[in-house]
DNA sequence: AAGGCGTGGAA
DNA sequence: TTTCCAAGCCT
């Protein structure tokens, strides 16, 4: 309900949500999934959903082109759940967090089979789905259904922690930024909402350097003007990332070049990959024709491609056109060596 | 519940 | 160069 207030200009300090809005309603980012505020359109919970997964650990400009090219080959969820897996896995290629990817499908096939090719409109009914934890529940719910769930990501976190001056470190915190937020989320629009705190917290309360002077909510902001606002949220300290080493071999006969699929779980899992041994500790004595170095989320990887003339006799694999190696979907680590082949041939 | 799980851009 | 870290999820 829309009540005139008679309180003063600056009683309006305490709605949080109401200058938020309508900062946003001014400055929201156009983004390629997001219907703009106001505009009275309700988004796809398909699309909506695939942005979300998208974006998890994953910044906008990552997931642009890859948000417009699954939506363009698979414009619904039926599409998607009848695709096949090395497809979407190849498209997902050089995205990262490849578990995503085989969740996606799990979660479309998943709709199609068990929920009559809907998205449930529900928190609890989305957070059973397959990739879909506490934050891509609360989102989907909020921008596609409109419920008034409690959006917290690490922008949100950021914003709420610095505003309310809680110095509880990461993850002990979380509960209490969804207690300061649930109260905050207004009922009409509860997508905005959490959408305009997401643009927030990337556009003005950045980690470093925020731009406290362009905050709606500046003004009863805890942190504002402390030397240590960088500091907001408190996070745990980072342990150091070790080493390791592995080989990788390049095997090509007759303009092919022979390539494996990864296992299902663990590194890259259900990736194609050039073949070759566990990675480990301590370096092969084998000196190799190219060398990449690589930084993972929790190791760095040297990685040493040697030739080899021919796969092991039992060996499973594929014989890849070298003229075609783009569309192999091979992520990022063995792109590399690619690369540095095709330099080799110049 | 703490650690596994990618990548590329910014400072 | 190194470090940080981005719309997290799963086990």
């Amino acid at each position: 309900m829309s009540v005139q207030t008679s309180e003063p200009p600056d009683a309006a300090c305490g709605d949080f949500a109401g200058r938020l809005l309508d900062w946003y309603d001014r400055s929201a980012r156009a983004l390629p999934w997001r219907v703009p505020p106001g505009s009275g359109r309700v988004p796809d919970p398909y699309r909506v959903w695939m942005a979300e997964v998208m974006l998890q650990q994953t910044t906008v400009a990552a997931v642009a082109g890859y948000y417009e090219r699954f939506t363009a080959r698979w414009p619904t969820v039926a599409d998607l759940a009848a695709a096949d897996d090395a497809d979407v896995m190849a498209a997902w290629a050089g995205l990262g967090y490849y578990a995503r990817a085989r969740n996606l499908l799990a979660c479309a096939r998943a709709i199609v089979r068990d929920h009559g090719g809907g998205f449930p409109d529900s928190e609890a009914g989305l957070r059973s789905l397959p990739g879909v934890g506490d934050y891509t529940a609360a989102a989907v719910a909020a921008i596609a259904f409109g419920r008034p769930a409690v959006v917290v990501d690490a922008n949100i976190e950021r914003v709420i922690a610095r505003h309310r001056l809680i110095e509880t470190p990461l993850p002990a915190a979380k509960r209490a930024f969804k207690a300061e937020l649930a109260p905050l989320v207004p009922a009409d629009r509860p997508g905005d909402f959490a959408q305009a705190l997401m643009d927030l917290g990337a556009g003005v309360c950045t980690p470093r350097a925020p731009a406290c002077d362009r905050c709606p909510v500046g003004a009863d902001c805890r942190a504002r003007g402390r030397a240590d606002i960088e500091r907001l949220p408190v996070k745990p300290a980072k342990k150091a990332k070790p080493q390791r080493y592995g080989i990788a071999h390049w095997i090509e006969r007759d303009d092919r070049l022979w390539l494996v699929r990864r296992p299902e779980k663990g590194m890259l899992g259900g990736m194609r990959a050039l073949p070759g041994g566990e990675w480990a500790a301590m370096p092969p004595a084998e000196s190799g024709i190219a060398e990449v170095d690589h930084g993972f989320t929790h190791f760095d990887l040297r990685l040493t491609l040697v030739r080899r003339e021919a796969p092991l006799a039992a060996a499973e694999g594929e014989w890849w056109p070298l003229a075609t190696l783009d569309a192999a979907g091979l992520p990022t680590l063995y792109r590399k060596l690619v690369d540095k082949m095709r330099e080799r041939k110049g």
